[in-house]
DNA sequence: CAGCTAGTGCAACATTTGTTGCATATCCGA
DNA sequence: TCGGATATGCAACAAATGTTGCACTAGCTG
């Protein structure tokens, strides 16, 4: 028996399992490393779920007890089954594989290496930098084109619980970029552009700089006609073994600067990051996980 | 403090120690995985020593306790420091570094680690059925709502240059999500959603299951809801040291994606990209770079 | 509505865990 | 050889662990 029939017998039976039961049969899926290396109590806690939950579960899946459970990922991991070290060096064994899988593994190899790399010092820096300034900002104005696009627009939302300090540019057929207007010298400008540079985002951006709005870059050079502007930039690699530039380092910085901006804020930051998220519920629109029962 | 330092100590101070501590030490020298998975008294049991050595051992060392040994040990585990391909990524030297540095690193880590994830065999399959899937399709309409509404976007956006068979749901205030309504059978649905999975989400793609419209899912769990409904699943992490989870690896994925489907198309597919950079060209959207001079 | 079954919370269980105070054994230098 | 320090064995400890019997509840069926 080893853990991969664990995972499919769980899968198999995840559909007629019991609320409860459901919670503790994804908390194992997806945290293996827990299931070998807690104490069961604690994953029970981790998990949101009573203790002899966790035991029944083992039970009902025909196990003798969670202990059983427990040696089965001991195991995956001694053989290197989970985690990344493992699986890295079971690619270095794998023969023959499509020229599908090759590709895509190329470019998620790329990916990884290519984000790791904003992990450097400077890298580091230029965050700290332009977060310090964009927390420092009354509205911070988020552009971004085309393929940069979507990278504005995950800094707008993710700033979206904080508050309405941010404003995502573009987004509709009307007003257009036009909104940037009403930026002064007090506001902040982060704007994402990469080869080929969008004529609008620089115009723009160009614009801010004039007004003194202070600009924050996203790009791919030091000598991108955006860093010449900006205050701080935050430098990002688009090559990749695809047709298509990758934008996901950037993305990871986008997301890696609105967690510092959020830092910033201090306790007022989670209390309006609780206050969004009971907002969210009120509206339903999310799916319900079982909440516990409690005693009457 | 890391599992190396401990690694150090010991050797250090080994010739001075007494026979038994010796013995103890050897063993968690030895067997690193054995000191984060089993109890301590069965360790002193294979060790053949008592388990108070292994407490005192620890305390020796200078540790509160054989706990923190062991979550020492537990850590290297995680982040896959133990085995063969042990000590390679890890930076050397790690200086002082601000609050803020060190956060960004770790988010910036994390990233890295869980899209590096998305090049085990399995994701790599699941990357290559889901592209043959969306490459078959007639048309694919493109849902992801909130958090990942720019993942969805992303890869509409890569693959509008291939023409205009992606379709990116919930843009307009005005059709909303009704555009799906067309899909038939013949189309694909890629639909991306994480815990806490949007509401909006998991309807539509039920209903468009019901109607056999093949689903694609980007998510992050196999015992998401949308896994079920799914035809092809692949699975990203969110985990992430932020507040906010990352989505950075549906990033990917989805930009792995697109590149894929561009492969199926073949030459036509080239045909098509360049077609669509020359009326990008066309529109001036773009900002020229300086053209070499050719001379006079 | 009653009656039933399956799910879940709770309290208590026997075990096991890691640790420590004390007694004894061993070693080393004088 | 002795004296003192150090190392080790032992017993007992509180704390935590995984499990189970019982009671109550929710939801279903007739």
């Amino acid at each position: 028996m080893d853990r991969d029939a664990l995972v499919r017998k769980i899968i198999d039976s995840f559909p007629g399992l019991p609320a409860q039961l459901g919670v503790a049969a994804r908390y194992i899926v997806d945290n293996p490393d827990d299931v070998a290396l807690l104490s069961m109590r604690e994953q029970a806690r981790r998990a949101g779920v009573q203790p002899w939950t966790m035991s029944r579960l083992a039970k009902r899946l025909g196990y003798d007890g969670y202990e059983a459970i427990r040696a089965l990922h001991a195991n995956a991991i001694r053989q290197g089954e989970l985690g990344f070290a493992g699986r890295a060096g079971r690619q270095a064994v794998r023969q023959k594989e499509s020229g599908e899988t090759a590709l895509a593994r190329d470019i998620v190899a790329a990916g990884a290496t290519q984000i790791g790399r904003l992990g450097a010092p400077d890298s580091l820096a230029a965050l700290a930098d332009a977060a310090a300034l964009l927390a420092a900002a009354r509205r911070i104005h988020c552009l971004g084109l085309r393929s940069s696009h979507a990278i504005a627009a995950q800094f707008a939302y993710i700033m979206s619980f904080l508050g309405d300090r941010a404003v995502l540019l573009g987004t509709d057929g009307f007003r257009g970029l036009d909104a940037v207007r009403m930026a002064g010298a007090d506001d902040a400008l982060l704007a994402v552009s990469v080869a080929p540079y969008s004529r609008a985002t620089l115009d723009i951006a160009h614009w801010a700089a004039g007004e003194n709005v202070p600009v924050v870059a996203i790009t791919d050079s030091p000598v991108s006609p955006l860093a010449a502007i900006a205050r701080h930039t935050i430098l990002v690699s688009t090559e990749s073994p695809s047709f298509f530039h990758s934008m996901a380092p950037a993305f990871v910085a986008a997301e890696t600067l609105a967690a510092l901006v959020a830092g910033h804020g201090g306790t007022e930051t989670l209390a309006a990051i609780a206050r969004a998220e009971q907002q969210l519920a009120a509206f339903g629109v999310h799916h319900l996980a079982p909440a516990p029962r409690t005693r009457p």
